[in-house]
RNA sequence: GGAGAGGUGGCAGAGUGGCUUAAUGCGGCGGUCUCGAAAACCGUUUUGCCGGCAACACCGGCAACGAGGGUUCAAAUCCCUCCCUCUCCGCCA
C-alpha cells in the first residue's frame, strides 16, 4: 500500500508508476474522495469535541442533582448529526480503501520502463554451461528412467501438476533443503524459522496476494484459510502489527516450506516435467531491514541466492525484470535462472525482489529509531534461496551421463548419506 | 466437538454507565545525590488520524481498552455477533 500523503503530494508519479506496471487506476478520483473526505472529518470532529463538552457538562448537573433537560435534548439532535455525518465518512473512507489496496507499488528508478519481459535485461552470467558428447536428456526422462520421478503416479494420487518423489529422489529434495538452510544459516546469518503453510486472510493481505492475486490462491474453509503460495506471506507475517527496535534491525529469517499455487490460466505454459507444478518446496529468504539500506540489502540477498548454485555448480544468469513483468508489490526484482540443457533454455529459480515499504504498511511493520519519535514502516525483502523443482530439474539435466545416471554435485554427497551417483 | 474462565497501555494489574479520554506497580528514559555505581527521591513514558505550521518541533482536536455492530446525551463498563488465549472433558499424531 502507498501513502495517501504520498499519492496526494505526487500523484502525476504515482500515474506514471502505475501505467509503468500496467494497472489502471483512477487517482483523481481517488483525490477527489480524501478532499472529500478531510474536509468532512473537520466537520465531525467539532461536532464530537461538543458533544465531549457537553457530556462533561451533564455528568456535573447530574451529580449536583440539577436538572439537564434542556442540554440533554440539544445533544440528542447534535449526536444524531454526527451519526449521519460520520457514516457518509465512513463510506468514503472504504470507497478509498477499496482502491489503495489495488494500487501496486511503484518501480524502483533502477527499474526498466517495459510492459512486459520482453524489456527485462540480463545483467550477468555465471558458469559455463556443458557440452555434452551425446543428446542430453529432459529431466522427466531421466528422473523416470531411474525411477526417483514419478509424474504418472503422482497424477494418480492428485492430478497433473504434481510431482512424487522415490528413493534417492526424495533424499535428492531433502538434501537440498538442509544444504540450502545450512548455508543460509552458517554463511548468511539467517535465522531458521519453521513457519505455519496455512495463513489467514490478514497475513495473505499483508504480503499483497490478496485481493488481487485470491483467485490464484488455495483457500480452506470458504476463503478463510489459504494454503501459502511462499514461506514470504508467514514469514513477513511474523511481525505485522509490531513495532520493532532499531538495533535489532536488519532481521534476516530462512525458512523452507511447500508452496500451493493454482497456476489459473497458465496452462500449457511450462508443464514439461515438473518444470510448473502445484505443490513444490522452496527455501526462502526474508528481511526486514531499515530504509536507507535496503537497495544494499536487495544486493546483498541477491548474492546468497546465487550462492547455492554456485556451491551447486549449476550455471546460472541473472535478469533484472522490467516494469511490467514484476509483481504487485515490488519495486525492484531480480530473477535468477538455471540452465536447462534438457529443455535448452534458462528456468527461473529465484525471485530477489525489494518491495520498500509496501507491504510493511500493508502488515503494520514499523521500527522506531533511538533518535526520533515518529515509528517509521520498515523496508522488506525476499528472495528464494531457491526453489527446488527447477534446481532439482537442473542437477538431473547437467549431472546426468551418458549411461543415464546423475552424478551427484560435490556440495551434495554430505547430505546425501555419502552417495555419489545416482543410478538405476 | 462439549463445559467453564478470560482478553485493558512494553509487562503486571485496578476499573460494571458520567469526579477515569484508564488508578497503581514493574520496566524504560531524563534528572538529583555520588569519585563512579547501587539504593532513594523527582520528573517522564502508547499509537493512529485531522487541522494550524517550514517542521517527524510545538499548539489544538478526534479516535483506539481483542474485532465488528447495537443501546445511550454519554460505553473499558450494558446487549448481540465473531476472533483469540487458558483450564477441564472427549478425540487424536
Amino acid at each position: 500500500m502507498l501513502d495517501m500523503h504520498f499519492i496526494r503530494e505526487n500523484s502525476e508519479a504515482v500515474k506514471k508508476g502505475c501505467r509503468a506496471k500496467n494497472t489502471q487506476t483512477d487517482i483523481d478520483h481517488l483525490l477527489v474522495l480524501d478532499e472529500e473526505k478531510r474536509s468532512l472529518l473537520v466537520q465531525v470532529e467539532e461536532k464530537k469535541h461538543e458533544r465531549n463538552s457537553a457530556s462533561k457538562e451533564i455528568g456535573v448537573l447530574k451529580r449536583e442533582g440539577k436538572d439537564a433537560g434542556d442540554i440533554l435534548d440539544k445533544m440528542k439532535k447534535l449526536s444524531d448529526e454526527i451519526k449521519e455525518a460520520d457514516e457518509i465518512v465512513v463510506s468514503r473512507g472504504k470507497e478509498i480503501y477499496e482502491i489503495m489496496i489495488r494500487i501496486p507499488n511503484l518501480p524502483h528508478e533502477s527499474t526498466p520502463v517495459g510492459k512486459d519481459a520482453s524489456f527485462n535485461k540480463e545483467i550477468m552470467s555465471w558458469g559455463e554451461k556443458r557440452t555434452f558428447d551425446f543428446k542430453p536428456k529432459p529431466h522427466d526422462e531421466i528422473g523416470e528412467n531411474l525411477d526417483i520421478l514419478d509424474i504418472k503416479r503422482a497424477s494418480k494420487i492428485t492430478g497433473s501438476g504434481y510431482a512424487l518423489f522415490k528413493g534417492a529422489g526424495a533424499l535428492l529434495e531433502r538434501a537440498l533443503i538442509n544444504l540450502m538452510i545450512d548455508v543460509h544459516v552458517e554463511d548468511h546469518g539467517f535465522k531458521e524459522i519453521a513457519p505455519p503453510f496455512i495463513v489467514n486472510r490478514k497475513s495473505m493481505f499483508g504480503t499483497g496476494q490478496i485481493p488481487k492475486m485470491e483467485e490464484d490462491m488455495y483457500d480452506l474453509e470458504d476463503k478463510k484459510f489459504f494454503l501459502i503460495p511462499t514461506a514470504e506471506v508467514p514469514v513477513t507475517n511474523i511481525h505485522r502489527d509490531e513495532i520493532l527496535q532499531e538495533d535489532k534491525l536488519p532481521v534476516r529469517y530462512v525458512a523452507y516450506t511447500p508452496c500451493f499455487r493454482r497456476e489459473a490460466g497458465s496452462y500449457g505454459k511450462d508443464t514439461s516435467g515438473i518444470t510448473r507444478v502445484h505443490q513444490f518446496d522452496k527455501v526462502e529468504l526474508v528481511k526486514f531491514v531499515k530504509p536507507e539500506d535496503s537497495y544494499k540489502e536487495h544486493e546483498e540477498l541477491l548474492k546468497c541466492s546465487e550462492k547455492i548454485l554456485k556451491i551447486l555448480k549449476l550455471p546460472y544468469r541473472v535478469l533484472l525484470l522490467a516494469s511490467g513483468d514484476i509483481s504487485f508489490a515490488a519495486a525492484k526484482c531480480y530473477d535468477i535462472e538455471v540452465w536447462s540443457p534438457g529443455l535448452d533454455r534458462y528456468l527461473e529459480v529465484s525471485s530477489c525482489s525489494n518491495f520498500e515499504d509496501f507491504q510493511a504498511r500493508r502488515a503494520n511493520i514499523r521500527f522506531k529509531r533511538k533518535s526520533k519519535n515518529k515509528t517509521e514502516f520498515v523496508h522488506t525483502l525476499n528472495s528464494s534461496g531457491v526453489a527446488l523443482p527447477r534446481t532439482f530439474i537442473a542437477i538431473l539435466e547437467n549431472y546426468q551421463n551418458e549411461d543415464g545416471s546423475v552424478t551427484i554435485p560435490d556440495a551434495l554427497i554430505p547430505y546425501m548419506r555419502g552417495m555419489k551417483r545416482i543410478e538405476k
